[in-house]
DNA sequence: CTAGGGTTAG
């Protein structure tokens, strides 16, 4: 601006107000006018002529050494880009690692090749590029880090995107309001996504810097994905205080914001106001206004908007269609959701799967495997694009019609594609085994999930039914008072209920354990238990007393006694005795007494049947006779007695253990005791 | 002639 003034007289052009491009054009025609003599000569002619020759080569590598002392690092940029601009990604890496043999590299050289890298969807090996840069300014260089980290937001990576930048803070960023919004993208998918971007953008404020309208947008998507409708509502007003004026990005995240509940109401005011303030919704709002109807149950109004979309060409992709599908099928009207899928098909709209995998998994869910299946296939004969949630979808509805062959297909393109399971890919396949009845392959897909690092749960994921109008007299569960956490347990399984949805939790890994357990694989039971428990969530009751059973039969009393000693105030006090009688008689005489307390510990009162058994098994073995007198000692400390044909076989053994005296006293002391106390304790 | 941010579908 400065130097644009010192040649020419301030015109209207130069007031705060002028977009800046306006000013760089005038800059530049002062140049050249009053500076005619401007000392910057042009590309010379060899330059550009080997771009463009290395651009226009098919070996780009070998045409780039052909003119490796011609060209500078500004020129192989130009070439790096043009790789990425014509995706030809194999090139884009071999150019890049051309320029870094010679250390023709800067800033430009490694945003750029990040940003492409994120385009051809490999975050690994621009991770693997950044960690190898030694020059540390380069590491910390903002816009090198901002375009790693776009990268790996961009590829689904919020977990390492996040590390990676308390990496490079750590080392010396200053991050600016890119590297906020770029991380604060990566939350909009992010399970606490909204409180990860709470804490990030109260650190951008403690570094001074400020929201801004972008920013606001980002924040207004992460709280419509997470269902906080009225902090969009906060926000969107806040931003308006704060004088930026709400774009079609920001309405249309509020808007979906409103979408989740189907508040229809809102959502028409919302349309209103943006109408007032001299917008117009563009396909994206209109398609997430048609999601309002659509999760709303208004059918009708949602055709109608689906027809003036496709009368503007705003439907010319299948996203709107599977609004429509989706919303139809999860309100139970299936036929009707798979009559408005052909029509799209006649159409001639192409899909990409999307509505595939609606249809699909709406007709398995109805229990139409048949159906469910042919489309499956219709869409494998048509399609070879796959994703994790297509295979997810196909590999189901074939397991459910047994089809063993079409599983395994799925199965080998997931390798072949190189996409990871997840956990729905593994509970399926559990489930079809259990099903199949081959327990140990279920047990081994446990066990591979478990190693795969995949959160292990009692129960499969969930079906989800949406509830509707006159439901609750087909599912009286409905009517019942439900527990804090709205949740039902109804035989095997966990039901549970929100505002519109009743999610079906299948029990699946205690089934897998007791049908090992019948099929002779205890070891692999306490093994499915220890997963569980220690996986984070919470896991039902009964879940130990199955295990114990189990492990008791079995005889493995050490692991049973592991399960006791955490839970044993969970199982039923027939367990217990059942437990207890096997441990005394056949378990490690040394954990005996650590038995005993831990029983006691738990509240259960232990009968005199069980301190017999652990007598009898002491005065077998006379070199654990200090074992014996210690629990003897803790008994009459805890109020037990032992009974009178015991008490007559410990006289008997006494100076088996030179401890005669001290035994009679013991007992004696015994009877006092538990005519106070154990009278109490008596059932 | 460096790069980088926000909206809709399973």
């Amino acid at each position: 601006m400065l130097a644009a003034s010192r040649f020419l007289s301030p015109p209207p052009l130069l007031t705060p107000s002028c977009p800046r491009r306006t000013v760089l054009f005038v800059r530049a025609a002062a140049q050249t006018l009053e500076a005619p003599e401007a000392p910057k000569p042009p590309r010379p002619a060899p330059r550009r002529s080997a771009v463009a020759e290395v651009k226009a080569s098919p070996d780009p590598v070998a045409a780039l050494t052909r003119f490796e002392d011609v060209l500078q690092t500004k020129d192989c940029n130009i070439i790096l880009r043009h790789c990425g601009d014509t995706r030809r990604w194999d090139d884009l890496s071999k150019v890049f690692q051309w320029m870094q043999e010679r250390e023709m590299t800067n800033a430009a050289s490694y945003s750029s090749y990040f940003k492409y890298l994120g385009l051809s969807r490999d975050p690994a090996r621009a991770l693997q590029v950044y960690s190898a840069i030694q020059d540390r300014p380069m590491r910390v260089h903002v816009s090198v880090c901002n375009s790693v980290l776009g990268c790996l937001v961009k590829n689904g990576r919020f977990d390492s995107s996040f590390k990676l930048y308390d990496e490079m803070i750590r080392e010396g960023l200053s991050p600016d309001p890119f590297t906020y919004s770029t991380l604060l993208s990566g939350c909009i998918k992010l399970k606490q996504g909204y409180t990860k971007a709470l804490a990030l953008i109260n650190e951008m404020k403690s570094r001074g810097l400020q929201m801004d309208s972008v920013i606001y947008g980002t924040l207004l998507a992460i709280c419509a994905s997470h269902n906080y409708c009225q902090e969009a509502e906060a926000y969107f007003q806040k931003m308006k205080d704060e004088g930026h004026n709400p774009n079609l990005f920001h309405y249309s995240s509020l808007l979906n914001a409103y979408s989740e509940n189907a508040d229809y109401g809102k959502a028409e005011l919302l349309m209103k106001d943006l109408r007032s303030s001299g917008l117009t919704p563009n396909k994206v709002m209109l398609t997430t206004l048609l999601k309002v109807y659509s999760k709303g149950g208004i059918f009708e109004k949602a055709k109608e908007l689906l027809a003036e979309l496709e009368a503007s060409g705003f439907a010319q992709d299948e996203m709107p269609y599977c609004i429509l599908i989706d919303g139809l099928v999860k309100g139970g009207k299936i036929q009707e959701g798979k009559t408005q899928f052909n029509e799209m098909k006649e159409k001639g709209v192409k899909s990409d799967g999307y509505a595939f995998s609606i249809m699909i998994s709406a007709l398995h869910r109805g229990g139409h495997h048949e159906e469910s299946k042919q489309l499956a296939k219709e869409f494998e004969a048509e399609n070879a694009s796959y994703d994790l949630v297509m295979l997810n979808t196909s590999l189901r509805t074939y397991c459910s019609t047994d089809d063993m062959e079409s599983v395994m297909r799925m199965l080998k393109k997931m390798d072949e594609l190189n996409i990871s399971p997840d956990n729905i890919t593994f509970n399926t396949l559990i489930r079809y085994f259990c099903d199949a009845k081959v327990y140990h392959l279920a047990y081994k897909t446990i066990e591979d999930m478990h190693t795969k690092g995949h959160q292990l749960n009692e129960y499969s994921e969930p079906s989800r039914i949406v509830l509707h109008y006159g439901m609750s007299e087909h599912f009286p569960l409905l009517n019942e008072p439900l527990n804090q956490n709205n949740q039902h347990f109804i035989a095997e399984n966990l039901y549970v209920v929100d505002k519109k949805n009743l999610y079906v939790f299948q029990e699946l890994c205690s089934h897998v354990m007791v049908q090992l357990g019948k099929a002779g694989f205890p070891s692999e039971v306490f093994s499915v238990y220890n997963m569980l428990r220690y996986s984070k969530r919470t896991v039902r009751k009964s879940l130990h007393e199955k295990a114990l059973g189990i492990l008791v039969s079995a005889e493995l009393l050490k692991d049973a006694y592991i399960v006791v000693k955490d839970n044993a105030e969970l199982i039923s006090p027939s367990s217990l005795e059942k437990f207890a009688r096997s441990f005394m008689v056949s378990g490690n005489i040394n954990l005996i007494n650590d038995v005993m307390k831990a029983l006691n510990r738990s509240g259960w009162r232990i009968s005199q049947d069980i301190f017999g058994r652990a007598i009898q098994r002491y005065i077998r073995k006379p070199d654990k006779k200090h074992l014996l007198m210690c629990l003897l000692d803790w008994m009459t400390g805890q109020g037990y007695s032992v009974d009178s044909s015991t008490r007559n076989l410990l006289l008997k053994n006494a100076q088996l253990f030179g401890q005669k005296q001290l035994v009679a006293e013991i007992l004696s002391k015994q009877q006092t005791a538990s005519r106070t106390i154990g009278q109490r304790h008596k059932k």
